[in-house]
DNA sequence: ATGGTAGATGCTCTA
């Protein structure tokens, strides 16, 4: 299985990146974050058309929005909290039935968290903080096995996830208080497979800001995209790979693709 | 220390 998580920064803007993607890398399953549309204005017709005939999906207005596109059959998954009751359409899952068992996906968008590290100051960033808590919170009272969780978790944990750990660590996405939490988040069970790809002291970035004149010149990337996995299935990750190019596609995303191979 | 760009929306918010 191939499977792809893009935060797309507008899925109907970004259709033809899309089908380019998937002409490309022929993902069999593509996990996207910030499709900014409403359910009944998503494109499903011509997702469809891409080779995609199982879609999940939840979005809302102008903001957010989560889909999962396969060409595997799934079941998506039900009785989820809706975190921080804010029906803010940050999260899907489903189940993959294979034939070594089931296989469960988790996309997810973690809030940003505005500009100021203070949840006193900043609600964006106290939301952000009680939306990992929550998360733990969840995952700890129901421990993930065969799952994969992938998605913009919107934090960069590691030194080398960032162009400059000491000028950071007091900007929102690699603040003490945002890694703790991701950590413990990913206690619950999970490993960061793709730090097993790439050596925890290499640098590797998912997100290049907008803001630069020349991205690739400036290289101040963070790694805000994740692709954890449970234990049960570290076996079956073969490869990782982050699309670096595609930040140089026209009018490209914020956030680069994701892939990551797998032997199921 | 500051401001830089992008998308959806509709006279501004979020990132």
């Amino acid at each position: 299985m191939r499977l792809l998580t893009w935060n797309i920064n507008s899925l109907r803007l970004r259709l033809p990146l899309l089908a380019r993607l998937v002409d490309e890398e022929h993902p069999d399953v593509v996990c996207l974050q910030e499709t900014k549309v409403p359910d009944p204005l998503f494109p499903l017709d011509a997702v469809r058309k891409l080779g995609f005939p199982h879609v999940h999906f939840a979005g809302m207005k102008g903001y957010n929005g989560v889909a999962i596109l396969s060409r595997l059959p799934f079941t998506p998954l039900a009785d989820f909290p809706d975190w921080c009751a804010r029906k803010d359409c940050r999260h899907i899952g489903v189940v993959f039935t294979l034939p070594d068992g089931p296989v469960t996906l988790h996309d997810f968008y973690v809030p940003a968290g505005g500009d100021i590290p203070d949840r006193e100051l900043n609600d964006k960033f106290a939301h952000k903080l009680d939306f990992l808590d929550e998360a733990t919170r969840w995952f700890t009272a129901t421990p993930p096995a065969r799952s994969i969780l992938v998605g913009d978790l919107n934090i960069a944990p590691l030194e080398q996830d960032v162009w400059s750990h000491r000028q950071l660590l007091n900007v929102v996405s690699h603040t003490p208080p945002e890694v703790e939490r991701l950590n413990a988040w990913m206690k619950t069970g999970f490993v960061d497979v793709m730090r097993r790809a790439v050596p925890p002291d290499e640098k590797l970035y998912t997100w290049w800001s907008y803001r630069n004149r020349d991205w690739r010149a400036s290289d101040r990337g963070r790694r805000l995209d994740h692709i954890w996995m449970t234990p049960d299935l570290v076996p079956a990750f073969r490869s990782m790979r982050v699309l670096k190019d595609a930040r140089d596609w026209d009018g490209p995303s914020d956030h680069v693709p994701v892939i990551a191979d797998l032997a199921f």
